[in-house]
DNA sequence: GCGGCCTTTAATAACGTTGTTATTTGTGTT
DNA sequence: AACACAAATAACAACGTTATTAAAGGCCGC
């Protein structure tokens, strides 16, 4: 590979005059820099980012750590922070384990951003982060965290969804999914708020996938009767939920209603366009990229920030139907 | 941040020495290693790839360019890649502009594994990436490229997906896309050679979207006798054709069949589960990733390799029904 | 008690940059 | 012709490693 020093001999100049030129420096005559430029170019240099980022301390470079690349969600949002960084001038590198977060703080990444289910599921994660000199900030926390965080108001989206429901006539509102515990307790709360009275059969518990939803629904207690509505824990867990609604031969959103975590772009392609609920993830990744670069540069910034979720109508919620309780 | 020196004066040794017993090296003591380690810990040392690289001239790093983020098969690939890179103890970057490409070179990624797309897209980038260093695969391109890469024989696919509905029966297809010209010729072809008499008809134009695959059989011409099965370009123009037939009354598979090209996972969880074919993902990234490596490593080679596309049957193709041309 | 040899540690030169400090060259003034 | 002074370039020390070479220290046999 051709460094700044072959450049310098073949010139006949010293490396530092080749490497101001190269840098448009001013203290380098401009004929001088013109030849050097053109001879560099000739050889075809590449500089090397290695070199330069040792000595200034910098990689431009962003981890983005996170668990489960499986849920689209994650991919989504692999792209968005991709893009919006991108725009500032970052690379991104992926991590999906503590292992790989280390290495990026080997490599001197300026900074991470990291998916708050991968800190809370290794915990001893946590401190080191606090140590690294990358500057952290983690993403999708519920609770506030040690460390620089945007939490998404889970509560307030689920919150949200049941006022919603509501708002169409719904007194009988299902929740499905479970292990996301603050979803259900905020839907205990909300549907309680919303002058209902929440009973146990209204949770369906079901795994976080499209299987899960399917299975809750079409396999449900049949000594339960069947909701005006639902809200599913995730986009998946939605989806499989209407399927297993269509198959059942209700009717979505006559019959039945549906509303869905999380704002993917792709519930709209669903049999019935979905209406969901949750943080814009371009929101997400835009504010995350902006604000882990203003970390890097030193700028004062919030070390708490709430996405607030935001809610799409789409054709899968409808007037409650008069349906015997 | 400590570096090797501070332990070193913490230690009362000379540096190099830290460097050897941090690297385990046999030329030091073990009750020195030891005791060095010891101090490294509890100084929180964390080592600086960027200088181990900078005189290793590797970084195990590997690019990976590619263009629409928006298509989930990018998503899905991008995942995969990532997976079969970290088992090789790689990290993975994404790029998709010839200016990140560059960067990445530029920051010494070791390989650079490239959809064909991004390069077809952007002529001079093929000349460049031969120079450079980084060992680079083009991957999913349709014809040889003068770089190493690997083929998706995509006509072998169409063929395939032909023969396939042929042997249910089915003597009127239609194709569903207009893009990507060579699927369309291998259409044609297929047809031919399965023995029927392709007509203009069957092919019905689409932007590679869900709402182009839609649109395309919503809107068709009116005065062409409806198929007995489809082909659809991608995954997402076959979902779009799926809802519009659904919504046209057809039912999928006894009235109309369906193939959509693409394996994605999800395709199975569509209103009817779709017969899909297209490469291994899953193939295509661990063949890439494996080779990529190799590359690096200096180990011969295929410069060229084909992935054959496999067939997954799924719900949405049955023989085809007696109705009149 | 002195070469020869192994074990252990120290010193030093890379790797390819950037930034700071020295040195040379050129120009105008007296 | 000597001098100050700016403009242009050169020299060199970092950055944090690895790898190569040099220097100690200890033990053996004679």
């Amino acid at each position: 590979m051709v460094s700044i020093k072959d450049i310098a001999e073949r010139a006949g100049v010293s490396y530092s005059t080749v490497s101001k030129a190269l840098n448009d420096s001013p203290l380098v005559k401009e004929e001088t820099k013109r030849r050097i430029l053109e001879i560099a170019r000739s050889m075809g240099y590449q500089r090397n980012l290695l070199a330069r980022h040792l000595v200034s301390g910098r990689t431009r470079l962003i981890g983005f750590g996170l668990v489960n690349l499986g849920n689209p969600i994650f991919a989504n949002l692999t792209i968005q922070l991709h893009r919006a960084l991108a725009a500032l001038d970052y690379r991104m590198v992926i991590a999906i384990s503590p292992d790989e977060i280390d290495l990026l703080n080997q490599m001197r990444a300026d900074g991470l951003v990291i998916w708050a289910d991968l800190v809370s599921r290794h915990p001893h994660l946590m401190e080191e982060l606090g140590r690294w000199q990358a500057k952290t900030l983690v993403i999708g926390t519920d609770e506030p965290v040690p460390l620089p965080h945007v939490r998404f108001d889970r509560r307030a989206g689920i919150a949200e969804a049941v006022r919603y429901l509501r708002s169409f006539g719904h007194t009988r509102i299902g929740f499905i999914g479970s292990s996301q515990e603050i979803k259900v307790r905020a839907f205990l709360e909300a549907v309680a708020q919303a002058g209902l009275q929440p009973s146990p059969d209204w949770l369906y518990p079901a795994e976080p996938t499209f299987e899960g939803g399917y299975r809750a629904i079409r396999y449900a207690r049949p000594d339960v009767p069947m909701p005006t509505a639902f809200i599913g824990l995730n986009n998946l867990i939605t989806k499989g939920a209407l399927r297993a609604l269509l198959e059942l031969g209700y009717r979505v959103p006559q019959d039945v209603s549906l509303i869905g975590y999380d704002n993917l772009p792709d519930m709209q392609f669903a049999e019935v366009p979905i209406t969901t609920v949750g943080p814009s993830l371009e929101e997400v990744a835009d504010f995350a990229a902006h604000r882990v670069v203003d970390m890097i540069n030193g700028k004062p910034g919030p070390d708490a920030h709430v996405i607030e979720p935001i809610l799409i109508p789409r054709a899968s919620v409808e007037r409650a139907p008069d349906r015997a309780g």
